[in-house]
DNA sequence: AATCATCCTTTGAACGATCAAATTCTCATC
DNA sequence: GATGAGAATTTGATCGTTCAAAGGATGATT
């Protein structure tokens, strides 16, 4: 049982100098290819990996990404940041980048993990998630120098194109708006929509989706825009009680709704007797037969590892490859048909 | 926007040495209060923290933890390891212990994930979940000495009692005993089970707690049992199926299970008629208000830290403190009345 | 007052990598 | 063959911390 081998067990065995067997490792084109195949041989021989806290120690750099995970909210949606935790740390793991969680109670003593955790040099860069209307904490990234992406528009009128501000989103509009459209072609006529109160940045955003695909179908009043929906605190408890005040006033044949909780809730509420929609495609929609918008995450990874990385040459889909400072992913609209839903 | 402060610029404002420092923050006992108190001030007055990476190169420890996160198997289900990643990164936090994600596609390649977080120093010890029957990690992290702590038992015989594998589990059995025998005690006489096709060491381990309360209740044959009960693969749709064979036979008015999806299904196509339990107390579960046997994710966390740190003086409710290699926590019945699902 | 044990503090040397600058090698050119 | 420019490689210093051992107070004992 030997120690782990250092830089310099490799140049022994290469015969070459540590610094060479680092250029190998860093910058592999300054080296001669006779001699990188040798250094490379004898890395494998040994089975060297460099030490990463010493690596750390001189570059400056931890290779890692910090990222908060939340104390599981509804819970039903939770399992979306999940998927993208995964997403994110197997694709941060292929560009050698590692993922550490931290928690936090409260956006500021979340900043006060930033602090400790750029103090500790334990990560170099962090990815947040749910960002909201004034949020705190990008403020504080920015003023202190610190790298990240959010996953979720800056709300603020001003915020949304801050230079300094990278992040990447899933266009709710666009997917609200596909799931109306659908329904609509499907020859429903009336389809209603369940949402968040206003003022909620994704929420009002997925709103306008459904009402601009109303209105591309035909002249709608405000007044039928709000007959049709209804604007409630998520849950499934809400969205059934939502779903049966649609009904009562007998106004639609067809829902479309900002959460798969709302949808879940306005699915049993109807009894399966309309088509409701729900959004995110958590596996409760899944297992229920609920058709629901599915957030592509693994695009939403990637676009977030490629803004940090500034490596811009990743294909992503239908991301705008020009704008190097955000992306705004579509969401895919993934239809069921819910069978074991029984009636009320 | 100076650097930040090192040990040597907090041993120069306190007027001492490096080493002082150092030993106020690793061995404060050593150190003259006076000493440690200038120390400690000139400490919070530049607002000095330890280069983590440094310190792990001196001491060759990383104080993180590594920890796979899958790739959402079910996914109702998947919560749970959720919640517990949760509970893991907040505790640790709390002992100065990080947690670091990675992935990984089968058992093999997670073998591969420790040697390779394992030679560049990242993580010192790992915590395992979701065990299974001769599972090839624990063989290799014993034979490399790495330290580790599996949430969930070896179901091997003969790994039961191996001293070098600490493990934490909930007891399957006692949560089915104690929901079985809740339901008996409402005056339900025929209380079923749906759980999962032997061999699994949890699901058997589960199947014998509602078996046991059973028999403790009344004379019960194993006819009887195989009638009262069904063994299908874990989800919605399975659960559903196995609902309604039982109720087709007429033979119970109540049913136990495995796991949360398969109560989910059993509920839906039961339409409410008869009580079911389910497994995990999933968001789901909460949102329907389906009873559940909710695992105590936070005890669970605090065992592994407990077990890995060494630690043995933290509190951990039933948990038996005379043995310090495992702890089986006991789980929680949560009863709810659900309310909303329709007859079908 | 000298001696010694005890406690507290300081000093030099790592840990394993990369940076910056110095050195050696290679090869075309005169 | 000598010269020089550029490429390839090596050398010494350094990142911030802890370890091991040496140094210096302090106070009790002789």
């Amino acid at each position: 049982m030997s120690a782990l081998p250092t830089i310099h067990d490799v140049a022994r065995v290469a015969g070459v100098s540590r610094q060479t067997v680092s250029n190998v490792l860093n910058t592999p084109a300054i080296v001669r290819p006779d001699t990188r195949a040798r250094v490379q041989s004898a890395i494998a021989e040994l089975g060297y990996r460099p030490h990463e806290s010493a690596r750390r120690l001189r570059t400056r750099k931890s290779s890692t990404l910090g990222i908060r995970i939340d104390p599981m909210t509804d819970g039903i949606s939770g399992s979306v940041l999940d998927r993208f935790l995964h997403a994110l740390t197997e694709q941060a793991a292929r560009q050698g980048l590692r993922v550490m969680l931290f928690t936090a109670t409260d956006p500021h003593d979340e900043i006060a993990q930033f602090a400790r955790l750029r103090d500790a040099a334990d990560v170099d860069a962090f990815v947040l998630t749910s960002t909201f209307h004034g949020d705190p904490r990008t403020q504080w990234l920015i003023e202190n120098g610190q790298s990240f992406v959010t996953f979720g528009r800056p709300w603020g009128i001003d915020d949304m194109n801050d230079p300094q501000h990278l992040w990447v989103d899933v266009d709710g509009w666009f997917g609200l708006h596909e799931a109306t459209a659908a329904l609509l072609a499907q020859g429903h006529r009336r389809v209603g929509y369940i949402g968040w109160p206003s003022p909620s940045g994704t929420g009002d955003d997925r709103r306008r989706g459904w009402r601009d695909a109303l209105r591309e179908h035909g002249p709608v009043s405000d007044d039928e825009l709000a007959a049709m929906s209804r604007a409630v605190e998520d849950g499934v408890t809400q969205g059934g009680a939502a779903m049966r005040e649609l009904l009562a006033t007998g106004d639609v044949d067809a829902v479309v709704c900002a959460s798969d909780s709302l949808a879940l809730g306005a699915l049993i509420a109807s009894g399966g007797r309309i088509p409701v929609v729900g959004y995110d495609n958590t596996p409760v929609a899944a297992a229920l037969g609920l058709s629901s918008v599915e957030q592509p995450l693994d695009e939403v990874a990637a676009g977030v590892l490629d803004l940090l990385t500034g490596v811009h040459g990743g294909r992503l889909g239908d991301a705008p490859a020009h704008d190097p400072r955000h992306r705004l992913v579509r969401p895919r609209l993934i239809l069921r048909t819910p069978e074991r839903i029984p009636a009320q």
